[in-house]
DNA sequence: TTTCAGTCTGTGCACGTTCACAGAACCTTC
DNA sequence: GAAGGTTCTGTGAACGTGCACAGACTGAAA
């Protein structure tokens, strides 16, 4: 038993495919007459257009791509993708649009990426977590229009996207240390190849100024056992610190573990605040002050540039959403 | 400047359409020198085919919908997801595949479903943590082939599917605790229609048999507050519990809150197990001790099922694999 | 009546591929 | 040299849709 066509449903309805397209595609000129005959006779075949014929003849696919750019081993838990990827499936089944995911994790795979999107497969390209320097975005100039989620480093200015305020959020932790009293505030940040990475200490630095010294700053790769070693070499190098500002939850998690091996307490001794606010945050003893980013209102924002891309849009600009701060027993 | 069809291979290549479609599609029958002609000429141009054209007289789409059955408003992190997507995409682009995601949350999303994958647009679904009883399963029944990652409970026998030994799991807990010369052991199970909540109960009672009293069991629903309601409940109704096992990390986090709350010494007092070894297992105080699931395995059994029914096989078994007891400092 | 604009409808063609078929070229064997 | 089997190649016909175009019908204005 054959799937219906377009023709058959024309059939059915006693009218020809080219009426059948019109409604299909919202043309005005149909007829109401010819309206509710057609629409009796899909519901009566169960008649659901032929993606493939339609992108053969309109060279669009409805689909588009979003590329995790994760190295394959950090498989690490980030709610991010969960959020960005609800909200674009959400957002796309709105105008009948479909997602589709793609690993960019080694050369191999960057390659496929091009060539399924240079191929047409695609009608854009939605990237996530791409880090700086990234060659493989220079590979997707010349295709469909490419958004990013999260800021691009050192490519603002030739890939449209949206994120966080990291810098905000930096300052925010920060204010609200200075502001309770808090004399020697280190930092533990994430990778310096990653937005969250450098502006997050650039907040910081925008608010301590000259007191943000080498000495105070250790660095992480957002792993949970980093943010315990980074705890321990500040401890060892700076043991009067009463603040640390800890570039994400789970890497605060690793530096209340080393203080709680000190012998500090938290928050009495040492101030923690994180950034995230993940589910990590509410599990820690104590519970994680920390700095919320506006997750599913940046998905939203990065998927609204590319449609508007998509649509037709020459240009858009970035856009950046505020974060918060959250307060809980840590600091 | 147009995409280059096969045509224009063809004729770069100096052969015919037929020529560079049988070598594109792995057919013998290609002379060594048309063969390196049509390479040459394929990278030259930088031709890639056209699905849309080749899906429309194969009748296949070369992709497989993964649907996500979770609520909207329950956007928590579930290690599942992140890893089944990876895995899949590796798997599926192996064979020049590719994974679409659709949600399936309210009535609308899965009419939404049923109408991508009735019309033809998926060679195979992939269902991730469907629910007990789900109408849209039978809705399913007569289109592509179709998997579960994780059991559906009721419907084993008619839908094939890969998911980690729940049951076994539950076992290897109260064991342990039993080994441990635990004499009061209570459980904090999960919603009672998944089979994550069922299966790891019915571990528990397997071990415990007429032990596993109503009075020691109480239900959660995977949330962290869930698991210290729970816990407190289980405080008030049975004070001289000794050890708790919890159905999840997140719920035993907040079952360690409550106990903490209580003032009762984890594990002096009470051991506590949870379920997933997921990241929160080692950011609590005490880290838990918990029950390590096969993720990456059963995603690939997941997927090598719906690859194997896509090539046409009539009939699969189910797969199950072993989880595994991972001791830490809460029991 | 004629003219014209507006509304509605049907038809042929193109999109880029695969597949079945027919046939050419080559080798082996009688 | 005829017969028969491989191996290889080209060709026409689909697949299901959207779009441009031509034309039919309406009603209003000249």
């Amino acid at each position: 038993m054959k799937r219906p066509t377009i023709h058959d449903v024309a059939a059915a309805a006693g009218v020809s495919r080219g009426t059948v397209s019109r409604l299909l595609n919202g043309d005005k000129y149909v007829s109401p007459a010819a309206r509710v005959a057609i629409e009796r006779a899909i519901s009566e075949t169960g008649y659901v257009v032929n993606r493939a014929a339609r992108s053969l003849v309109t060279q669009r696919t409805g689909s588009v791509v979003m590329v995790l750019s994760e190295p394959h081993e950090k498989l690490f838990e980030d709610p991010n993708y969960s959020t960005t990827i609800r909200v674009a499936i959400r957002m796309l089944a709105e105008r009948d649009m479909s997602l589709v995911m793609m690993l960019a994790g080694d050369e191999g795979d960057r390659e496929r990426v091009v060539r399924y999107v240079r191929g047409g497969h695609a009608d854009g390209v939605l990237l996530m977590s791409t880090h700086a320097g990234d060659p493989f975005i220079d590979a997707l100039q010349s295709g469909p229009p490419a958004v990013s989620c999260g800021a691009v480093i050192g490519r603002e200015s030739v890939i449209p996207y949206a994120a966080a305020d990291e810098r905000l959020g930096g300052r925010q932790m920060t204010e609200y240390f200075v502001g309770q009293g808090r004399r020697r505030i280190a930092m533990i940040t994430g990778p310096m190849d990653t937005p969250g990475g450098i502006q997050r200490l650039e907040g910081f630095a925008d608010v301590l100024g000259r007191k943000a010294t080498k000495k105070l700053i250790a660095h992480g790769d957002w792993t949970q056992a980093s943010g315990e070693r980074a705890m321990s070499e500040l401890l060892a190098r700076t043991p009067d610190i009463d603040a640390v500002f800890v570039a994400s939850d789970l890497m605060a998690a690793g530096a209340l573990a080393a203080l709680r091996a000190a012998g500090r307490r938290v928050p009495e001794d040492v101030a923690v605040g994180g950034f995230d606010d993940s589910s990590v945050a509410l599990s820690t003893h104590p519970p994680l002050t920390t700095i919320r980013q506006p997750l599913a209102e940046v998905a939203q924002a990065t998927v609204r540039l590319l449609l508007t891309l998509i649509d037709g849009a020459e240009h858009v600009d970035p856009v950046i959403l505020p974060t918060e701060l959250v307060i809980r027993a840590s600091a």
